[in-house]
DNA sequence: TGGGATAGTTACCAAAAAGTAGGAATTAGG
DNA sequence: CCTAATTCCTACTTTTTGGTAACTATCCCA
């Protein structure tokens, strides 16, 4: 069993796809990354992810915030005001992850399969 | 429905994500291009990830072959013969997905919090 | 008094993903 | 006749993920 987390551990495509390979992660970082000065509020990200529901952006802003690719400012006012931005490692990633979006645009009528159903 | 599945046949993240932002396919993809003539059996696979079961090994070619990203080749022998590679559209995703595994390599730890329990 | 706005959390449930174990098919080798 | 090798498939179970709805807390506005 211990072998196997180390074997997680070390191997760096798994690094990538547990922590921002799931269904809303890079969404998030794409939208934060567009965004014009590139600080949005919990509400704001929501109205662009019209189909993520409450709990997931929560979730998901969590997860990023723990993997130091977002940051999380509070303010102490009420009603409540949080500011969501990339750190300087999301922001790092951005060009990688710009890349790999342009690659699925140009290629997206070799792999997508129409007969497919997505989930 | 129709509207969220019509958003999600535009979304060029979730194209990306969905077709093989899952646990295995990019390490398949990976392998598949790091091998001497890009050409490897089932079970040689299999041996490079130990900690992948045979069935999701399968189900993972079989989608990557009907996302037009692996080649299947099979030999009609006794004991069967399968042989995979990358399509033309496969080889074309590895500088991305390096990209990514490069990236993943550099910021490794700034990301990864050891106190996380990892999946 | 009673919403509305903000940024969540929690409990509960359904669906999807993934692991385990076993089988199918075929022929060669002992 | 029994086993091994190869590439799967199927049934069953567990784990993970994601959705819904309700709840928190506080202040402003009417």
């Amino acid at each position: 069993m211990a072998d196997v987390k180390a074997e997680y551990l070390a191997c760096p495509i798994r690094q990538v796809v547990s922590r921002f390979g799931d269904k809303w992660s890079m969404l998030v970082l794409y939208i934060l990354n567009s965004s014009e000065d590139g600080v949005l509020r919990f509400n704001e990200i929501r109205r662009l992810m019209t189909d993520c529901s409450q709990k997931m952006l929560s979730q998901t802003l969590k997860s990023l915030e723990q993997s130091h690719l977002v940051h999380r400012k509070v303010y102490p006012e009420v009603p409540p005001r949080v500011e969501y931005s990339l750190t300087d490692t999301g922001k790092s990633l951005m060009p990688v992850l710009n890349a790999l979006i342009a690659w699925s645009k140009e290629h997206f009528n070799e792999v997508v399969d129409k007969n497919i159903v997505m989930g």
